[in-house]
DNA sequence: TTTATTTTTTAGGTTTGTCTAAATTTTAAT
DNA sequence: ATTAAAATTTAGACAAACCTAAAAAATAAA
C-alpha cells in the first residue's frame, strides 16, 4: 500500500508519541504536527478507514500492527539518509533531521535496499537511535544515561534523548556527539551536576537535565 | 522562490520541450506530463503569475530568464541524483529515472551542493546528459551521433538520443553503455543502418533509427 | 471565404488536506 | 451532583491540483 506525505507524516508522528504514551491524545498529535486538533481528527478518521489504527471517538488513539509496520519502516527510511547524509555528504548531525523528512518520503523500496547496503548495513543513526531492518525488527542496544553511570567511569556516548536544535547546539559546545568516549569524574548531589571529561578537552560540569539525555553504552 | 511538487514538474517538462520547439503548446505539455489540456492552462495563469513564463493566450508559451532559471536547476537536482544511484548505489542507468524523479524535488541547495561534492562534480549524468553547474551553465560536450562516423573509425558513447525504456533494453541487448568504445565498420546504403564491433562483444547491425540516437565524442 | 476541425480556454465540479467556529463529550472543580 | 473548563468532534469553507463538458479561438479544408 501507498501513503501520500501528509499520511505518513501522521503515522510517523503517532508512532513516536506512543513510544512515551500507551494512547496518543488529538491535541498531542496536534502540538507535534503543528496543525490544528481538527485536522487530526480529520486524519484519523482516513487513517481508521485505511485499517492502521485503532480509534475510539475522544478515546484517543493507537497503530495497530499495520500501522506500525508502515511507521517503522518510515523511521527506517528517516535514519538512513540521515546517517547518509552525515558519513557521506558530511552534514553536521544536528543539520540532517529536516532534510531526511523530506528524503523519507520517496518511495522506492529497491532504493532503500541499495542504500542501506551502501551504508553497510548501520544500526543507528548519528543521533545514536537504532535503525530498524527491513522486517522492522529494532536491534536493541543496552544504555543508561550519565546521570546513573557511577563516579570514575569512562564510557561511550551511544545517543541522545533530547534532540531539539537547542540540546544538540549545548552537546556541541561540550564537544559531545555519538561515539564520543567520556569519563564520569564526580555528581554533586547538590543539583545533580555532573563533573565530566571529554577525551582531549576541559573538565566541565553538565546540569542533571543534560546528564539525563546523554545515553551511553552499557556492556 | 520556493515551487511545489506540481509547480517544478511543469517547469521542467516546459523546459524539456523548449530544446526542441522555440514555443510549447498546451496539448504538447499535457501530453508529456500525462494529464489534460484544462490543468495545463491552470497551471500556465500560476506560472505566469509567478513570473515564470512569456504566455499570450492561444499562442502558446516559454519560460522567461527566471524560469530557465529554476529549471535548470531542478534538471541539475535530477541528473546528480542519477548519477549518484548509477555510480554510488548500483542502480542499472535505465532504472533510475523515476527515483530520481522523486528525488529532485527535495529542495535543501546545501544538500545538493554537498552531493556535487561528494560525487565529485561530474560533467554528465549516466546517459550522458550534461549536469549544469550552480550557476545553471551546462558544460558543452561535442558529440555526433554515429550514423555521421566515418567508417573504420573508433568512438566512445558520449550520451544517448532517445531514453525511453524500449531503446534502453535494447542498447543493454547490444551492451552499449555511456563509455562504450565501439568502432563503425561499415555503413549501408540501402537502408542506412550500420555495422558496429562493441569490444569483447561480436559484430552486429544497428538500425539507422538507433544509429541516430547514440552519440559519441567528436574531438 | 465560409465551413469544418483542431486547439485552447472557461466554467463548474472533485479530492486532499487544511482551517475556523460552533457543538459535543469528557474531565476537573466547586 | 452540578457547574466550569478543557479536549474533541462536527459543520462548513478554502486552496491546490486535478477533472469533464461546453464555449471560444485558431487553423485547415472545401
Amino acid at each position: 500500500m501507498n501513503f501520500s506525505v501528509s499520511e505518513e507524516n501522521y503515522i510517523k508522528s503517532i508512532y513516536h508519541l506512543q513510544q512515551q504514551t500507551a494512547t496518543v491524545t488529538t491535541n498531542s498529535l496536534a502540538n507535534e504536527l503543528q496543525t490544528k486538533p481538527a485536522s487530526v481528527t480529520d486524519m484519523l478518521k482516513k487513517l481508521q478507514l485505511k485499517k492502521l489504527l485503532e480509534y475510539q471517538k475522544y478515546k484517543g488513539f493507537r497503530l495497530n500492527a499495520t500501522g506500525n509496520k508502515v511507521a517503522l519502516s518510515i523511521v527506517r527510511r528517516h535514519r538512513l539518509w540521515e546517517h547518509f547524509l552525515v558519513t557521506k555528504l558530511g552534514f553536521d548531525w544536528d543539520k540532517v533531521h529536516a532534510i531526511a523528512e523530506e528524503l523519507e518520503h520517496v518511495s522506492s523500496t529497491e532504493l532503500i535496499q541499495k542504500l542501506d547496503n551502501f551504508l553497510n548495513y548501520p544500526q543507528t543513526d548519528p543521533h545514536g537511535d537504532p535503525i530498524p531492518d527491513v522486517n522492522g525488527k529494532i536491534p536493541i542496544i543496552k544504555q543508561v544515561s550519565v546521570a546513573d553511570i557511577q563516579e570514575k567511569k569512562t564510557v561511550v556516548v551511544s545517543s541522545v534523548g533530547n534532540q531539539s536544535p537547542e540540546m544538540l547546539e549545548l552537546l556541541k559546545h561540550y564537544h559531545i556527539g555519538i561515539g564520543t568516549t567520556l569519563k564520569v569524574n564526580l555528581r554533586f548531589s547538590f543539583d545533580g551536576s555532573v563533573e565530566i571529561k571529554v577525551l582531549k578537552h576541559a573538565t566541565c560540569i553538565i546540569s542533571e537535565q543534560v546528564a539525563k539525555n546523554i545515553f551511553v553504552y552499557n556492556d
